[in-house]
DNA sequence: TTTTGCACTTACTTATTAGTAAGTATATTT
DNA sequence: AAATATACTTACTAATAAGTAAGTGCAAAA
């Protein structure tokens, strides 16, 4: 694949995660690469183009970390704690994650992106379910709602924990992923 | 005040809520209200003193909504039963917070917008903080993490679940709003 | 050596954006 | 009756957006 392909998709994300996607264009890219707004659009003809596979990659990304994690048979707990690393470090680079980011321009976006955003959306979900119920079960995890429930609310908090720590220049986010498994401390 | 002022106001906050920021303009409000742009610009002289005064009314039903449940003598619990109905509400109508709204575009508001929605967020967390904090030592709420952290978790869940659910078309909230309040059962 | 394909640039178009200056009809005040 | 203020409209401007068609330089294949 080439490179600037690549480099387009990893600015992309970059700006959809600080700017929001109805915030960034086709220019903010050229500019930063040194190219031209049309070399843009040869390797991704339309923004619609451009945003589903900036999620399809980000789809990819957790793919494969579930994928890794399964093969290393690491446990429930050690699993969470991979998964919350994801928002610690994006805290650090001051970036939303792609789902924070997207979400709120949901009906703004074509049909395309919004499938595969649903999609990853479901996915994350989904496995966080099974984390909880799994963990629970092997008395790892202690939580009295339902997994889903429980699922929804960590997922939530995690994804506007970013975009509150973005207007609160100065929050305990130590502090936040900890006490999100504190609370879950049989 | 103007009949049409008011009405430039509800409908912008609700394009805010729904479209975003970035995603909505003047022509959206004036093509609504049967006037032209320049209308629009008469009262809001700019997109940010419209995006300012949005977010000042919402900052003032916020202390009329406290300064009435205090003038009222409610309990905890009811207090934060009727702060939980804000999010079912908006969750009925289909749009987000504006908080949830406005935090993912924060980078490309202009500074005023800005720090009326830092002090937005300042005062609801404050708020949710010192309630969980009395209605914990009242024994009304049990938790164990600190009541800043608490606050924190169940008010950016509330801010995503509104992203979320949009995202998924189905989503059970009620469980979810339910399952916030079993979590601080004593 | 010619042709083909890749990775762009040049030079646009069309649509939409926020914003403005000047004018107008209607009601209110002087 | 004349002047003034209110609530707009008309008619724009300048900037920026996504997107496109045609051309260019260069390397590899035929």
């Amino acid at each position: 694949m080439s490179v600037t392909r690549e480099k387009i998709l990893e600015l992309g994300e970059n700006l959809i995660r600080t700017k929001g996607y109805n915030a960034f264009s086709y220019q903010d890219i050229s500019t930063e690469l040194g190219i031209k707004n049309a070399a843009v659009h040869y390797y991704f003809p339309s923004k619609e183009n451009l945003g589903t596979s900036i999620v399809k990659t980000n789809i990819q990304r957790f793919e494969e970390m579930v994928e890794n994690m399964n093969s290393r048979k690491f446990g429930e707990w050690q699993q969470l704690e991979i998964f919350l690393k994801i928002y610690i470090k994006s805290h650090r680079e001051n970036k939303k994650c792609i789902v924070g980011a997207l979400s709120p321009d949901y009906f703004t976006l074509n049909e395309t992106t919004k499938r595969d955003l649903k999609r990853m959306v479901e996915m994350i979900l989904r496995w966080l379910t099974d984390l909880l119920d799994k963990g629970r079960r092997k008395k790892v995890f202690s939580f009295h709602n339902d997994p889903e429930s429980k699922a929804t609310i960590i997922f939530s908090s995690l994804v506007a924990s970013l975009q509150l720590s973005a207007v609160l220049d100065k929050i305990d986010y130590k502090g936040f992923y900890q006490s999100i498994l504190d609370d879950l401390k049989p």
